[in-house]
DNA sequence: AATGCGGGGAG
DNA sequence: CTCCCAGCATT
C-alpha cells in the first residue's frame, strides 16, 4: 500500500473521492455482513431509497444468525417495500447457508457461489469488506467506463476488462466505491458535471457525453387482470403468491384477463361455495418495468375464513388493491 | 442474448 | 410521460 504507486489518474479520483464521498451508514464500519447487506439493497436500488430498509433490516436482524433463524415470512415482512423480493428470499438462503457453516465466505469466487450474489455485489463485498483486488462493475461503473472510452456499445467483458486494468488494487475497496460515486454524482446519466470531473482530462467521451453508452431499446406492453376482495369480519381473503419474484408474498386471489368469470369458479372450487355476487370496486394502474397492469378491482361480502392484511407481507400492487376496496 | 422482476426519483 | 438505478436468475 503505496501511495506512489497510484498512476496519476487513480490518484485523481480517489483524491476527489476522500474529498467528495458521502457518509452512507454501511461506509462507517467494516462488518462484512452489513457491507453485504448494502450492497444486496443496493441492487438496483438508489442510496436514499435503500437507506431506510438497511436501518429497519440491521434492528431486526443485526447478525447472519439472527438472520437464517428467522421466518421468511418475517425477511419479506421487514422487505416488504423494496422490491426485488427474491433479493431477500436469497439472502435468508444465504444466512441459513453461512450459519451452518460460521464464517462468510471472503472471497470472490466462494462469494460467487452464494444465492444472490452475482458478479457485481460478489466483487463488492470481495473488495469493501475483505480487501480483495476485484473490480466492480455496475451500472455507474459501466456509464464512466463508456464516457471515459467513448464506447457506445460496450459488451461486460469488455468493461471489466478495463476495470480491472484501471483498479488500484492497493485499495480496492475504497476504488470500486470511487467509480460508483463518480458515476452516481457527477457522471450521472444526464446533464454529467464534466467541468468538475476529477477524471476529465482522461475522457474521450466528454463532448458529448449523453452518447455513451448508447441507451437500451426497451418495450411496454399493457396487461388487463382482475382481482377479487373477499372481506368480512375474519379479515380478506388472501393467498400465497407463485413465482420467483413475488413467491413468498401474499395477494388477494387475481386472474389474468378482464372476465371474472374464471376467478369466480376457481374460488368456488378452492372454497367449497359459491361467492356472493361482486361489485366493481374500481381500476387500479401499476407499472413494472416491462409492463403496464390494468386491474378491474371487485369485491364481496365474506364470511368465511380470511386473513388479516397487516400481518402479511404484501406487494405494492397488492396493497393498491385493497385500498382501492377500502380494506386496508 | 433476452426476459422478468419493484419501486421510486429526476427530467 | 420516459429513463434508469451499487443486478440476478432463468431460459
Amino acid at each position: 500500500m503505496k501511495g506512489s504507486d497510484l498512476t496519476p489518474f487513480q490518484h485523481s479520483l480517489l483524491e476527489w473521492y476522500r474529498a467528495h464521498r458521502r457518509a452512507l451508514p454501511w461506509r462507517e464500519e467494516r462488518d462484512p455482513y452489513r457491507i453485504l447487506l448494502s450492497e444486496v439493497l443496493l441492487q438496483q436500488t438508489r442510496v436514499d431509497q435503500a437507506i431506510p430498509y438497511y436501518h429497519r433490516f440491521l434492528e431486526r436482524f443485526p447478525d447472519l444468525r439472527s438472520l437464517g433463524e428467522a421466518d421468511l415470512e418475517e425477511v419479506l415482512r421487514v422487505w416488504q417495500g423494496a422490491g426485488y423480493y427474491a433479493r431477500a428470499r436469497n439472502l435468508h438462503k444465504l444466512a441459513q447457508i453461512v450459519s451452518a457453516e460460521p464464517p462468510l465466505p471472503t472471497n470472490y469466487a466462494r462469494l460467487r457461489e452464494l444465492p444472490g450474489l452475482g458478479p457485481y455485489t460478489a466483487a463488492a463485498v470481495a473488495s469493501i469488506a475483505f480487501d480483495e483486488p476485484v473490480a466492480a462493475v455496475d451500472g455507474n461503473v459501466r456509464r464512466v467506463i463508456s464516457r471515459l472510452m467513448a464506447w457506445e456499445n460496450p459488451t461486460p467483458a469488455a468493461l471489466q476488462a478495463k476495470a480491472e486494468e484501471w483498479l488500484a488494487a492497493e485499495s480496492p475497496g475504497e476504488w470500486n466505491q470511487a467509480m460508483m460515486e463518480l458515476g452516481a454524482t457527477l457522471c450521472a446519466p444526464r446533464k454529467p458535471a464534466c467541468r468538475s470531473c476529477p477524471l476529465a482530462r482522461w475522457c474521450a467521451g466528454q463532448a458529448s457525453p449523453e452518447r455513451y453508452p448508447a441507451p437500451r431499446a426497451r418495450q411496454q406492453r399493457a396487461t388487463e387482470a382482475v382481482a377479487l376482495v373477499l372481506q368480512g369480519p375474519y379479515g380478506v381473503v388472501l393467498e400465497p403468491r407463485q413465482g420467483r419474484s413475488l413467491g413468498g408474498l401474499w395477494g388477494v386471489p387475481m386472474a389474468e384477463g378482464r372476465s371474472l368469470e374464471p376467478l369466480l369458479r376457481r374460488l368456488a372450487a378452492s372454497h367449497g361455495t359459491t361467492i356472493p355476487t361482486p361489485e366493481h370496486a374500481g381500476t387500479v394502474q401499476h407499472a413494472f418495468t416491462h409492463r403496464r397492469l390494468t386491474v378491474q378491482v371487485y369485491k364481496s361480502r365474506w364470511e368465511g375464513p380470511a386473513h388479516d392484511p397487516q400481518s402479511k407481507p404484501l406487494s405494492q400492487l397488492d396493497r393498491k388493491i385493497l385500498r382501492q376496496a377500502q380494506a386496508l
